[in-house]
Formats: structure tokens, C-alpha cells, sequence
DNA sequence: TTAAAGTCAATATT
DNA sequence: AATATTGACTTTAA
């Protein structure tokens, strides 16, 4: 996504590609506060608040070694490494003998055959990428569109050297220098330590190779209208609050029973280690996988072997939510056992499977569930999550994870009544930009200078701590910049009627065809599938907002009186001129799609 | 302990 | 009503 997003950076797509990393890393310039000289701040900072914060005036040593170990950051990888790959994985498709379970797939899914970029072969579907050479024979998942099976292909391995799945992420180490040398420094030349790198070798090669699939007429839908028809039968919700029960899908019911019967009589599925329907269940225990992994087979550790592709999957997920009008929440609760915050999140910035850790258990279950017959996730979706298990093949969700224990303070006088909520705090927008303006520079500051940071903006460390990790991680995995989102896609093809209808025309199908195709990860995917924190998009976010933090950062010194920084004020001071500013960030209304969309996410902060 | 990864779940936006 | 955002837990590794 990474490189992609960045090779792809067009024109218009500028306000794309600053949307998500824009809520960390980019100040709102056509905002009145700012545009009011910062006279703001100072009713909110403390004086000479950027003066403490600097690393100078405070502790002069600490912060400054502070800042210095944060600038050595490992640096990252091997991109260029990765960028040779691209074309490797395009022609050492896998010759898909590991297809041969393909039949499964076929139950949801056809790869169309004579596109000419993937003639005939399903191959396309399996990741060049070797990451590991010891693979279990068994999985019939790589039957899967969403799953690649890591192969050891034709010298693909030398250039995996650097991406293995645990390669190391790093952040934009940028050679940031302390924020201290963001108060004594031009803004406008150097607002950003890190001179932006020559493009990337993955800018220059997007080769999205991508394979279109057809939804097969699982659902009675020709293949011809991809069964985008909006009249699918669709996820229906319970009467009333205790879901989940079976017989709460009457309606689906038949339709089950016809999938679970077809499925049956589906060789390939039952050898399959994709798990087999309820009632199929039944009647056909679901196999054990006896090989090697001790323990549940099918949820066996694929993650070794096989590679899945994230982004794709969402994509499908996020097509059949909306196509059969399933709540994230649902969806969320009953099949992921997440909270549909999370699936949101995930389903817009899905991380590359090999970034994944434990992570990867949500996305096999999204993947079990699509692997299923419609009827059957339908179906699903009605079942008590033990019995989405079981019919999914899968052993309990990772424990309810992360469930809060709410143990949070009862409000005094309450004892066993209901745990008062917690209380969520909110950044005021002057905290909210102090903190992204020294993210900017700082992505990791010091203890020291986080304790700064939390004194004159009146908060916890830990809170500031908290922003500092949130900001790297979410700056870190940032959605793809210049395309929309997979949600997205869906939406706007919604949006368009491009799904809503059954008789598109041969461009429109063209076009949902493209959006649900599996890209493989080549060229320009490898980037960040490899190594997932290219520098080339921080670099590109900097760059789009320097201006806009400069501006920013002079506001806030603006305001600033102290001592050490007159100096630092006077160089800073000038600043961009506002106009660039707004034109660059706000403008662009033309893109209709969602340049309304930049222009309100901005206002918004 | 600290940091990162994975989420939760409140609440902001659409 | 549904989806997106996001500060802070919880769990894992180091």
C-alpha cells in the first residue's frame, strides 16, 4: 500500500493521500485559530510553553541525546529490495499445482481465465513471495484468491533476504532534530529534518497486477451481474435483542440447506480445510487436519505457509457487508468477535499479513467466512459465535481479547450497579495541534520531553504517551493515500450504482470487476507488503505538510515569550503565505468523490 | 518496564 | 442507523 500509495500520488489525488496521516501529522491551515496568529495558544499554553518543550532550554543534555537516539531509529529496510521483486512475481507465478483444490474456491469465486494479464492461471493468485521455504503440503487453503502460498520461486527468495515477515518495521526515523531545532530552525526549508529521498524505486513501478474475480452465481446471480444486484438477499436482522438464534434466519434456511448440500457434495471442500457448514458438520464431521499441527488444523498456523492478502480480503469483506447489507456490527460481533470500531478500522487499513502477529486470526476468520458458500455466511451470521466457530472451523476467537474489564472507578456512592462509563478524554484542539505539530518532528521524544509536553499541555505523561505510540502506529500502517480505501470503493460504487444494479454496462462491470480484484502483491504492493513502513510515504506526507506545520509551529511560537526562543521566533516567523496553504490543502473541490471529503475533514479539525 | 500490536468502546461523523 | 475516529486498555515481546 505504502509504495503504491505513493507511486500512485496523482495530481488531484494529493487531498486523498493526505487524509489519513493528515489526522496526525497535518494541521488544519484554514482554521480560524490558526489563521488568527495563534492568539489562541496562549490563552490555552502556558507561556513559553515550546521553550520548555525544547529540548535546549530545558534539559540540555537529555533532550538532546534524547532527540539524537530518536533520529537513529533503525532505518528501514530494504525497499529496493523489494522493488526488483515486483517483477519477479509476476512471472514466477506459482504453476498453480497447489490449485488444484481450486474447486473449492470455485464455490464463491472464478478467476477469469482469459485475462490477459493472469492467462489462465490461477497461479496469479499465489504470492511470489518466499518467505518461508517449509510449507505443509495439506493446505488446501491456497485455494483461496485471498491466499497466497508462499513459494520458494525462482530466485524470488534472494530478494526476500529483507522481508520477512518480521522485518523489522521502523518508523519514519527521520532524522528529526530535537524540537528544539524546530523552534531555532526555518520552517519553510527545513520544517522537516529528513530530506525527502529520491523516489522510491516502488514509485516508479506500479505494476498493480491485478486479477479480477467473478463472483460465481452462488447465489443464483450470473456471473454476468456478478451478483452485485443490491436485491441479494441480504443479512436481516433479529427481531429483537437476543440474536443469534438459528432459527432466526427462516429465510435463510432453505437457502442454507441447498448450500450445505452442494457443498457436501463438494469433494474438494470436504478434504478442504476450509470448514465445512453446520449441518455439514453434522453429517459430515469436518476433517482433522493430522498433519503436523498438534493442535486445531484448521486453524492451523497458515501464516508460515501461506500468505493472504489482506487488502483484497477487505475488499471482498467490505462488498459482501454491503451487498447484503450486514452492520459492520454484526459482522463484527458474531463472526469476528470484534467490536465494529475495530472491524472498521481494519477493514480500511487492513496491515499486510506479513506484518500481521496475532492480528492474523481476525483476518482468517473474515477469510473463513467469505471461503463460505453465501448461504452458509449468511447463515452464520444468525449462529451463536460457538457455533460460528465450529462451522467456520475455527477454534474460539482468541478469547475475548481485550474485553475491558471495566473495572473502571465506580462513581462513589455506586456500588454494584453499573460501571459508570468511562469517561473518554478528548484533545482540545490546541493540545491536539501541539501534539501533531512535535510529532511532526519527534515522533518518539524523549521521557523527558513527553513530560514536558504533558506539563504545559496540561495532561497525564502517560496521556501523552499514549498519543506519541497511537500517532507512530497509525502514521505507521496509514491507508493507502492515493486510493480509496476498500470501504471506500465499495461505497463509491454504491454510490455510483455500479453495484446496485445487475445490468451494468460492460465498463461498469469492468469496473467492479477491477475493484474486487486480487493484486497481487507485486511492484508496487511488495513495497509495503515487505516492508510495510516505506519511507517514501513519510516522506510524502512531510512534504505535504510541511508548509502547513510550519505554519503551525510558528503560531504556537508566536504565542511563545520566552527567552531562549526569541531568537527561534524571529527565523520562524515567516511563514507560509495562508493562501498557498489553504489552496494546497483545501482546495480541490473538483474531485467530487471525496474532495468534499478532504475539504470536511480538514474544516473538522 | 517499555514498546508495539490488537482492540475496545466512547463518541464523532455520515 | 451505520461507519469512522481515536485515547487508552490488554496482551505480547524484548
Amino acid at each position: 500500500m505504502e509504495s503504491s500509495r505513493t507511486a500512485a500520488t496523482s495530481t488531484n489525488g494529493t487531498e486523498k493521500s493526505r487524509r489519513r496521516n493528515t489526522d496526525y501529522l497535518q494541521i488544519d491551515p484554514s482554521s480560524t485559530f490558526i489563521n488568527n496568529t495563534g492568539r489562541g495558544f496562549a490563552e490555552e499554553l502556558p507561556e513559553n510553553f515550546l521553550d520548555t518543550i525544547s529540548p535546549h532550554p530545558i534539559t540540555p543534555s537529555a533532550s538532546t541525546s534524547s532527540a539524537t537516539s530518536a533520529t537513529e531509529e533503525p532505518a528501514t529496510s530494504s525497499a529496493p529490495q523489494l522493488a526488483s521483486l515486483a517483477p519477479m512475481s509476476m512471472s514466477s507465478e506459482q504453476p498453480s499445482s497447489s490449485f488444484s483444490s481450486a474447486s473449492l474456491l470455485s464455490s464463491s469465486y472464478e478467476t477469469i481465465k482469459n485475462e490477459p494479464e493472469f492467462s489462465g492461471s490461477t497461479a496469479g493468485l499465489l504470492s511470489p513471495l518466499h518467505v518461508d521455504s517449509r510449507r505443509r503440503e495439506s493446505h488446501d487453503f491456497n485455494t483461496s484468491p485471498y491466499i497466497k502460498e508462499e513459494e520458494d520461486l525462482d530466485g524470488s527468495h534472494l530478494l526476500m533476504g529483507g522481508i520477512r515477515p518480521d522485518t523489522p518495521t521502523n518508523d519514519r526515523s527521520t532524522d528529526l532534530g530535537s524540537i528544539s531545532s524546530l523552534l531555532n530552525e526555518d520552517h519553510h526549508t527545513n520544517t522537516i529534518g529528513q530530506s525527502p529521498s529520491p523516489r522510491s524505486t516502488f514509485g516508479s513501478d506500479p505494476t498493480p497486477m491485478i486479477q479480477r474475480q467473478l463472483i460465481k452465481n452462488e447465489d443464483g446471480v450470473s456471473p454476468g451481474s456478478m451478483g452485485f444486484s443490491k436485491n441479494h438477499q441480504g443479512y436481516q436482522k433479529p427481531r429483537n435483542g437476543d440474536r443469534m438464534e438459528y432459527e432466526k434466519a427462516p429465510y435463510q434456511r432453505s437457502l442454507l440447506n441447498q448450500a450445505l448440500s452442494s457443498v457436501i457434495s463438494t469433494p474438494t471442500i470436504s478434504s478442504s480445510n476450509i470448514p465445512t457448514p453446520p449441518s455439514a458438520h453434522i453429517a459430515q464431521p469436518r476433517r482433522i487436519y493430522s498433519t503436523q499441527d498438534s493442535n486445531d488444523p484448521l486453524n492451523a498456523e497458515i501464516g508460515d505457509d501461506i500468505y493472504i492478502d489482506t487488502k483484497d480480503l477487505c475488499k471482498r469483506i467490505a462488498f459482501e457487508l454491503k451487498n447484503h447489507s450486514i452492520p459492520q456490527a454484526i459482522f463484527a460481533e458474531r463472526i469476528l468477535c470484534r467490536s465494529q470500531g475495530t472491524l472498521s478500522d481494519l477493514l480500511r487499513n487492513p496491515k499486510p499479513w506479513n506484518k500481521l502477529k496475532s492480528g492474523r486470526e481476525t483476518f482468517r476468520r473474515m477469510y473463513n467466512w467469505v471461503a463460505q458458500p453465501l448461504a452458509t455466511r449468511l447463515a452464520i451470521l444468525d449462529m451463536k459465535t460457538e457455533d460460528v466457530n465450529r462451522a467456520s472451523g475455527m477454534s474460539p476467537p482468541t478469547p475475548a481479547q481485550n474485553v475491558r474489564t471495566h473495572s473502571f472507578r465506580r462513581s462513589t456512592s455506586d456500588h454494584d450497579g453499573p460501571v459508570s462509563k468511562r469517561p473518554r478524554l478528548v484533545f482540545t484542539d490546541i493540545q491536539k495541534r501541539t501534539l501533531q505539530a512535535i510529532f511532526k518532528e519527534t515522533q518518539r521524544p524523549s521521557r523527558e520531553m513527553q513530560q514536558t509536553i504533558a506539563e504545559h499541555l496540561r495532561l497525564d505523561l502517560s496521556t501523552v504517551a499514549n498519543f506519541f505510540m497511537n500517532a507512530r502506529r497509525r502514521s505507521r500502517l496509514g491507508g493507502n493515500i492515493d486510493e480509496p480505501t476498500p470501504f471506500q470503493q465499495m461505497a463509491e460504487m454504491y454510490k455510483e450504482g455500479a453495484i446496485a444494479t445487475s445490468n451494468h454496462s460492460a465498463e461498469q462491470r469492468e469496473m467492479i470487476e477491477r475493484g474486487f480484484g486480487v493484486s497481487i502483491p507485486g511492484p508496487s504492493h511488495s513495497g509495503e507488503l515487505l516492508n510495510g513502513d516505506s519511507h517514501e510515504d513519510d516522506e510524502e506526507l512531510d512534504e505535504l505538510n510541511d508548509s502547513e506545520l510550519a505554519y503551525e509551529e510558528d503560531v504556537e511560537i508566536g504565542d511563545e515569550e520566552e527567552e531562549d526562543e526569541e531568537q527561534a521566533n524571529g527565523d520562524i516567523l515567516p511563514t507560509p503565505k495562508v493562501e498557498e496553504l489553504e489552496e494546497k490543502t483545501v482546495i480541490k473541490e473538483e474531485a467530487p468523490d471525496d474532495g468534499e471529503y478532504g475539504a470536511t475533514k480538514l474544516a473538522a479539525n
